[in-house]
DNA sequence: TTTTAATATTTGTATATACAATTAATGGAA
DNA sequence: TTCCATTAATTGTATATACAAATATTAAAA
């Protein structure tokens, strides 16, 4: 059933959801090349364009909480595609040699993806419509 | 932090992710008063409506996997709020007497939701975002 | 009529996520 | 210098959701 013939079709919440679904699924597809997440794979492509980076950065950045993150970076660890050492209150995480070697086949990922989802949705709506979600996101902090 | 401060925020699965959890935040909020989950309550909403509706019909309605909508139905069993019969392969779920009474409270739980909504994107604004979504949900099938 | 395919629902299991509490460390105030 | 408040991260626990397999029933085909 399409997401406006629903009861519902016209609350935020339910619409938000869906799409979120629905993009997750396409996004999921499009990693599973790499056998991750797609938040397992973007938190590993920021750790590998920043190594040494923080938690506490990675989970501003990727908009999760803080314990999200930390559990997101233990699988990427039980994988062995990163590593974390601890400094004081600081903890820093690094890629591992495996974990670089991944970043090509990610970035292909994340290329598919995004053909995947401009061939549907089209390149300039597309982008509009990331740019007016991201506002609508902005306004309700 | 906000959304379009994030290295990500070009990124549909991410942006689409950050709305769908914050505008999830704001339902949640608005009802806890009921002490149910937007998704209990949407599907509980939906029952009230329709008695004798069906597990597959709801999990149409509610874009969710039939799986899901079964566990939700058991949690609205467990309080009570909802019964299920089976006959045959069917399944038909009714609202209980205290699911019934909740009917009121529901209502203004999703006007309320509906208000802050509204009030912090506009009323036009959050209606057009809708529209958009659900369009673009359609194509997503 | 018997067998097979399709359908509706439920279970078992796994996952990403969050909240609240905890731990540990740092920096400022007394 | 010692104590307290703040900060960074982790752990315990709970939740919504999904997928795949199982169950049970009905409809269709042989």
């Amino acid at each position: 059933m399409k997401t406006s013939d629903s009861k519902y079709c016209k609350c935020l919440y339910f619409t938000a959801n869906s799409l979120a679904r629905k993009i997750d699924k396409l996004a999921q597809e499009s990693w599973s090349k790499v056998g991750l997440s797609p938040s397992h794979a973007y938190l590993l492509m920021m750790v590998l364009e920043e190594p040494g980076i923080q938690p506490g950065f990675l989970a501003d950045h990727l908009q999760l909480q803080p314990s999200t993150v930390t559990r997101l970076i233990e699988k990427l660890e039980e994988k062995k595609l990163l590593v974390r050492t601890t400094e004081g209150k600081m903890t820093n995480v690094y890629p591992t040699p495996k974990g670089k070697e991944l970043l090509p086949k990610l970035k292909e990922c994340l290329n598919e993806f995004y053909t995947r989802y401009s061939a549907i949705l089209g390149k300039e709506e597309s982008t509009k419509l990331v740019q007016t979600m991201g506002k609508v996101a902005d306004k309700l902090v």
